[in-house]
DNA sequence: ACTAAATTTGAATGCGGTTACAATTCGGTT
DNA sequence: AACCGAATTGTAACCGCATTCAAATTTAGT
């Protein structure tokens, strides 16, 4: 309704001097200052943004693109992007992608068009060269998962290391026969945990089974299940390795209703710290990633590529760290 | 970089053509049509939205405030909203309030702006009057939550109806001790859920004990303390209803740390089955709220009301469920 | 009191699209 | 050959704001 026009008329000056009252406002006589804000208050006036992000072409929208929102992973991540957003004025537009690879590059659009001034990928579903593509036009940065090989600003944890250090941890406490329940070996995330059992393993002489290694996809379902089938083998695991917390759970649970206990039967260890895994019992023993921290990161690294900041490093590896709690314990046999 | 005037001159057109080709093929020359296209796909070209926008004063973005995005009962509806948004052409941009009242009401602003054409409230911390003034200008829809006497359209499930149906379950499973964990006072959520606690032990002739009902803020924490409180008494009751589930794990843990089992010594029901709700041992007899559907119906009526659509009906009550599992069993005291 | 400099203000322009309106083309009629 | 209507295209005027540049006003200095 009230544009600036109206405060203008108002405040009996030109829409020239209500501008310069909301940006230079050192530019404008103390007592014309007054006056406009008083008129601006009175009609609860607010700039449109539309005309001033066209003017101006800039604007504070910036896009996160989210595998998954309902992952309290994710979620987690977005309330740090969320946060120092807020705090550096900007808003944050939601891209949900359903795990759905056509809608994830469809958020791409939202750039093309100038609606977000800069994008926070957490997925990495996008091929490599279309994200490099569009990070040379826009601002980007990646966060959680990072793509080989590509030169861009990334924040995340080491995935290769900290799945060695849970395997170790598994290995000091006896175990040799551990079952490693993966993510999809088509993200790499997913292929990056599984390095790491891979090279703790071998660094201890230990052989790895290759019926003991189950594909999952992150899901409660899929852990569930492959544990099933981990536990179907004639020689069944001392300890299990699940790829992320939730898969854990499922594998967990598959055991119990199997009627062996965690942590006396098999050990478990998960991956991510997720809210409910201090709450599940057994309390579950995993891998923490500073979720809230990865998401403000990305949003200050993001921050400092809009205003061209010069930049001393661009690639951030967060540390995370072993949460010992009840689903693993000292092999027995 | 490339606009509008770059594909008319590549294609050797008037802008007005280009702009038509994309709004109205239909009165532009097959050929031309063609010709046009050919250049907007070798540009990459996407009319910006902010010069769009300004002109047709109208954005397809909408505003979800949620008051805590971890929680994923707000994100299983935001998914809802999320997914019909797309559908039909919408952006979803992410209010969250981090359960703070100025931050919830500084998201009116974006309105005002113009930067989005509705919202969506998945909180209720707003003063009734001010939302009724907000709503009185602009689309917006409550989901979840309703204010009392305010004529805005909402969509949320009966909390009073469906309390009192999780109470009488436990009434007829033969308990008469109920202990209630409650939700904060101060929300109507909160407050509508004890109502059908009340009205259920009412209508059986059970008496209340103001001991047993006890405030909590729907975390996990407090549910945990809560209960310790019940516990504390010389007379402990046979079975807790928590507001959320979140507190009726914590409950339940509060329980088990204490040495007892549920649901054999005292049962727990909770509220709005949460993705974890089955995976949790015992797995947790609550009540099902449709979470998507919340989203998308809220995300269909906002749609309705920005297209100035005739409503029959901008009330909505969504039929939720009680799920039975495993942390309720016959007293047996 | 008068002028130069400094301060404060307003008129006009354009950001990149949409669209009303005018102009042009073209086949068909008279 | 002149004329007409339909189809197609171009011209130009906005949308609301920031900003340049010049005009108006105030201040300061002599």
């Amino acid at each position: 309704m009230s544009g600036i026009k109206e405060v203008a008329k108002q405040a009996n000056v030109s829409i020239a001097t209500v501008s310069r009252v909301l940006s230079k406002p050192e530019s404008v006589a103390e007592e014309t200052i007054k006056k406009v804000l008083e008129v601006i208050e009175d009609l609860n006036y607010q700039p449109n943004a539309a005309a001033r992000q066209l003017r101006m072409s800039e604007t504070t929208t910036i896009l996160v693109v989210v595998p998954d929102i309902t992952n309290t992973f994710f979620s987690d991540v977005l309330r740090g992007i969320e946060c120092v957003a807020l705090e550096n004025g900007y808003q944050v537009l939601l891209g949900d992608a359903g795990n759905n690879l056509e809608q994830e590059k469809g958020y791409l659009n939202i750039l093309r068009q100038k609606k977000a001034a800069g994008m926070i990928l957490l997925t990495a579903g996008i091929e490599a060269n279309i994200v490099e593509e569009i990070a040379a036009q826009y601002p980007v940065v990646l966060a959680c998962e990072y793509l080989e090989g590509v030169n861009v600003p990334t924040v995340s944890i080491d995935n290769v290391s900290s799945a060695r250090k849970a395997t170790e941890y598994l290995i000091n406490l006896g175990h040799k026969r551990i079952g490693f329940i993966s993510g999809p070996m088509n993200s790499v995330l997913g292929r990056d945990r599984l390095k790491g059992f891979y090279q703790a393993m071998a660094q201890y002489n230990l052989k790895v089974e290759p019926d003991l290694v189950q594909e999952g996809n992150f899901s409660y379902r899929s852990g569930f299940n492959m544990m099933l089938k981990l536990l179907a083998y004639s020689h069944t695991p001392t300890a299990v390795f699940a790829a992320n917390d939730e898969m854990a759970f499922g594998a967990i649970n598959a055991i119990e209703q199997k009627g062996l206990t965690v942590p006396q039967d098999i050990s478990v260890i998960g991956f991510d710290n997720i809210k409910f895994s201090s709450i599940f019992k057994p309390a579950l023993t995993t891998i923490s990633q500073p979720t809230f921290d990865i998401g403000t990161k990305a949003m200050e690294l993001l921050i400092g590529l809009m205003t061209k900041q010069e930049m001393e490093k661009t690639q951030f590896i967060l540390e995370n760290k072993l949460v010992l709690r009840d689903s693993c314990y000292k092999c027995s046999r």
